[in-house]
DNA sequence: AATGAATGAGCCTTCATTCAT
DNA sequence: GATGAATGAAGGCTCATTCAT
C-alpha cells in the first residue's frame, strides 16, 4: 500500500496534480456560478491549465462536477453525530451548527455542500447522484434524530415535514444570500453570526418539535 | 363610447396579443429555467413569435424579465392580511398558505413569485428591483406580524431570524422540489397536500415563537 | 404656377411635411454617418416619423439616399463662375473657396456634397447616379477652368491629373477630418480657417498649374 | 538545431497558418469593405477557417484589426528618405512614388496603408492608434522634408497645409478610384500610370512649394 | 394614406467539445 | 499523455423590410 502511494504519488504526479487543481478550481467556480453559469475556460485559466484539460480528465463539463462533488464531509458530520452520546437535542444543535458552518463559512466557499446547494433547483446532471448518495442519507439521518424527539406518535409525513422544516431554516441563508446582502449590506457571515443563527434554527426548530410532540400525546 | 371601449378591448388585445403571449410565455420558461438559462428563441417559440419580438416589445431580454415580472399578487396577499380583523396568529397562518399556494399550485406555474424565488440565489439584472420592490416589503410585513405575537422583548435581530425561519421553510417547497420530486416520487402538490404544508409550517413557526416569547420574558 | 404652388402647400402638408423632415434627417445623419453606418431607425427618429415612413416614401434605404441627394449647390456653384466675367485664376480662387464651405462649414453639415464625399471611397448604390449627376460635371468644369490657365499645349491626361490634384486637396480636410482633430485638436473650421485653407489651397494650385504652362512652353 | 529550427519552421507555420490566412484576408476584406462593412463570416470564408477563429486567434474583430495593421512598411519608407543623400525635392518624388505604389499597386491589396486610408473617415477603434503611430510621424516627416525646400519664412501653419496638400494629392487617387473607375472606365493603376501619377504629384508640388518659398523671401 | 407590429436574415460573440499533433 | 488549434451550434441583438390594418 505505501508503496503504491508512493508510486502513485512519484509516477504521475504532474498529471494528478492537473487533476486535483481543475477540481479546485472547479469546486470554485461552481459554487460561485452555478453548473451553467461556470465556463470550463475560467476553470482551466483558475487552474492553469489548457481548456482541453477538463474533457481530457473528466470527459465533459458533466463529468467534472461528478467528480468535485464529494460528499464525505457531510456524511462525516452525520456519522458524527450518531455516535455521540449526547442527547438529541444537542446533537441536533452540534449537526445544525456544522451544517450552517459548511454552508456560510468562507473557508468552505468551495465545500461540495454549497454547490449542491446551487444545484438544488436547477436539476444538472449530477442531481440524481446527489440526491441518492447525499441528500437521502442527510434525510435519513435527521429523520430519525428528529425522531428521537418527537417520539413515535406522530406521523411519518409530519415528521418529514419537519426535517424540510430543519433544512429550509438551514439553506435559506444560502440560496437569499444575495437577497440578505441587499437587504443587509452591513451583514457578514463571521463565526459569530453563523454561530447566532445556528442557535435561533436550533432553538426554533426544538420549541416547535416539542410542541408537536406535546400534541402528539394528547 | 361604450362601443369604442367595447372595440378598443377587442382590437388593442389584437395588437398586443403577442406582447402578452411573450410574457406570459417568458414567465413559464424563466420560472422553469431560470434568467440565465431562458432562452429568447425558446420563449418565442412558445408565443408563436419571431426571435426580434421580443426586442422589439421590451428592448431585450433584462427588458423583458423586468415586465415578466409582476409584484402585485404579493403585495396584494400582504394588503389583505394586514386589513383583516383575524388575530396575528391566525394571519399568519393564512399568508402562509395563500403564500404556498403562490409558489407551488400548478395553476401558478408562471407566477411572478416563482420566477422571484429561482432568481434568489442567482444575481440577475433585476434583482436589486425585486429586493425593493416586493422582497423588502415582505419581509417588513413578517417582521411586523410576528412582533405582534412575539412581543417587544426580543431583540430585532432575533425577529429578523425569525422571518427568516418562516420564508427558508416556505421557499425550501419551491427551491427543492426537484429533489423532493426524486425523494417522493409519489409526492403531488395539490391543494390538500399545499394545505398540509402551510399548517405544518404555521404551526411549526406559532410554537416556536410563542416559546420565543417565553423565553423573552423571564 | 402660384396656384399650383398653394394647392401643394394645402393639400398635402402634413405628408409632404414629413417627408421634407425624412430627408432633412436623412442628410444629417447620413452625412455624419456614412450611408452604411445610418440606421433607418434613427433617422425616423430625428424625423419623428414612423420606422416604415422611410419605405413608404422612398421605397427602400437607397430610394432615401437618391432622393436625399441634391446636386443644384454644386452645380450652382459652377454655373456663378461660368458666368463670372473674372479672370480664370480669379473664379478658380472663387470655386475653391465656396466648395470648401461647402465641404467644411458647419451650417452645411448637411450638405449633399457632404454626403457625396463619404461615400466616394464606399460604392452605394448611388454612386453611378453621383457620379453621372455630379462628379462628372464637376470634374468637366474644373477642366475647362484649367485649361483656360494652362493653355493648349499640356495633354488631356496631365490636364486631368491637375484636377485631381485640386480636388484631393479640398476633399483631404473632409475625409481626414477624424485623423486632423486628433492631429491638432484645437482645430476648428471657422471661417477664417476655411478661407485661410482655401487661399493656400487656390495659391498652392495655380502655382503649380503656372510652372507647368511655362514647361509646357518649351 | 538546425534540424529543430527547420522543424520549427516547418511545424509552427502549420499551426501559425490559419493565423496568418486570417491576417491576410482581414487585410483584403478591411481595405475593400472598411472596418464596419467588413464581416468575419467573409473574412473566415476567405481563410477557409472556422468563424469561430477569429475570435481564438485575436480575441474580437477590434483585435484582428490591430494585428492586421502593420505600420512598418509605411515607416520604412520614411527611414529610407531620411537616411538618403539625395537632395529633399528628389527625396520629396521618391517618398511620392513609393507612397503611391503602396496605395495603389495591385500587389499591395492589402497593405495596412489602404486599410488605413479606408478608416480615415470613419473612426474605428483603431483610429487612435493608427493616428498616434502612423500618421503623426507621417505627418512629422513630411514636414520636416518640406521645411528643408521652403525654408524657414514659411509659418508653420502654412506649412502644414502644404503637407496636406501633398498627402491630399496621394490620397485621393485611393479614396475616389470608385469614382475615377467610373469616370474613366479604361483606367488602370499599373506601374507605368502609378508612376505618371507619382511625377505629377511631385512636379505639382515642388513647383507649388518653391513658389511659396520664393513669396516667403520678399 | 400611413403606421404599429412583425419578420427573417445576419451580425459578433461565447461555449463545450473535438481534432491533430 | 497532454495540448494548442479548430469547430459548429447557439446565444442575444440589430437591421431593413414587409404585413395588416
Amino acid at each position: 500500500m505505501a508503496a503504491a502511494d508512493i508510486k502513485e504519488a512519484e509516477i504521475k504526479p504532474a498529471s494528478e496534480h492537473t487533476r486535483m487543481r481543475l477540481l479546485d478550481a472547479a469546486r470554485e467556480v461552481f459554487s460561485q456560478q452555478g453548473f451553467q453559469g461556470a465556463t470550463i475556460r475560467e476553470i482551466c485559466r483558475r487552474a492553469d491549465a489548457n481548456v482541453a484539460a477538463v474533457n481530457y480528465h473528466f470527459g465533459s463539463k458533466d463529468g467534472l462536477l461528478a467528480e468535485a462533488l464529494n460528499f464525505a464531509p457531510l456524511a462525516a458530520l452525520q456519522q458524527a453525530s450518531v455516535k455521540s452520546t449526547e442527547c438529541p437535542p444537542i446533537r441536533l444543535r452540534l449537526f445544525v451548527r456544522d451544517f450552517m458552518l459548511m454552508l456560510l463559512d468562507e473557508k468552505n466557499a468551495s465545500s461540495p455542500c454549497r454547490i449542491m446547494a446551487r444545484e438544488l433547483a436547477d436539476p444538472t446532471p449530477a442531481l440524481d447522484q446527489i440526491v441518492s448518495e447525499a441528500i437521502a442519507p442527510l434525510h435519513e439521518f435527521l429523520g430519525n434524530l428528529v425522531r428521537e424527539i418527537i417520539g413515535k406518535n406522530v406521523a411519518e409525513a409530519e415528521l418529514r415535514r419537519c426535517v424540510h422544516s430543519i433544512l429550509g431554516q438551514c439553506l435559506f441563508y444560502r440560496h437569499s444570500h444575495p437577497v440578505l446582502q441587499r437587504l443587509h449590506p452591513k451583514l457578514r457571515y463571521d463565526h459569530k453570526e453563523i454561530n447566532a443563527i445556528s442557535d435561533h434554527i436550533a432553538e426554533f426548530s426544538l420549541a416547535a418539535i416539542k410542541h408537536l410532540e406535546k400534541s402528539s400525546r394528547r
